[in-house]
DNA sequence: CTTGACTCCGTACCATGGTACGGTCGTTAT
DNA sequence: ATAACGACCGTACCATGGTACGGAGTCAAG
């Protein structure tokens, strides 16, 4: 039985960030037992799986979904989620991979130029 | 000369966020003429530029230093900065690629196990 | 039996990049 | 000349994922 404390250590979270969870539904609100509230594996394996599922690319709310699944029964549902996320990862891969290497044409256009206006500003316009 | 509304549809932004710049420092805040405020080519050519070095992944603070350089004598400063973006751009794209990755992973070996538990809730440790 | 560490709780605040509201005033078309 | 459409301005609000604060209660060690 684990404090909020030891809880958030354990996960190496803070401790404001699993009363954040609560808030948002994510953790459930133990009982109090003399003032102070108790936590258990469950908690545990649930923090735990919120903070791998963020670490693949999942928001807040998806995560309230996937936690309301059931590992036996919907697999469909998982894998939906799955593929949106995927989709959404890989777009923004690309956006990010074109910005960067627009600014390194421009990084090493500018190496090469060491009279006349600076290709990155140039650009841009300015 | 464009007004505000001109301005912003010419650079297909809201007019709220043109405001929202000029509170930022980036734009400036023309003189009233006869309570009406009016902009041209420079404040056109500015906004085009902070769109643009937007979508190279610049953040509105480094835009803010980027629009103070002079473009034939801050070679380097666009340089460092620009380089600077290419690492944090670098950086994102490994951990977004990771994350695809590993959900990837999942979701195949989910398409494969039609009975048992599914696999991408199991390994988030539900 | 007090001190210090920890918990509880509501609430406010942070950064980021905007978006919206409401009242007033200027401009333009009919 | 009056309606309707902007512009002006301060201020509040939005999402996202937290972080901080202050006052009260609780618990364990010395």
């Amino acid at each position: 039985m684990l404090t909020i404390g030891k809880l958030a250590s354990a996960c190496d979270v803070g401790v404001e960030t699993i009363r954040f969870y609560q808030r948002k539904g994510l953790l459930r609100i133990p009982e109090r037992e003399g003032g102070v509230r108790h936590y258990g594996n469950e908690d545990l394996r649930r923090l735990r799986f919120i903070r791998k599922a963020q670490a693949a690319g999942f928001a807040l709310t998806e995560i309230h979904e996937l936690l309301g699944l059931d590992a036996s029964h919907d697999h469909q549902r998982a894998r939906e989620l799955a593929r949106t996320r995927i989709e959404a990862l890989e777009e923004r891969i690309r956006e990010l991979q074109q910005a960067r290497d627009s600014l390194q044409q421009l990084a090493a256009e500018c190496e090469s130029e060491n009279s006349g206006p600076c290709p990155i500003l140039a650009s841009f316009g300015v």
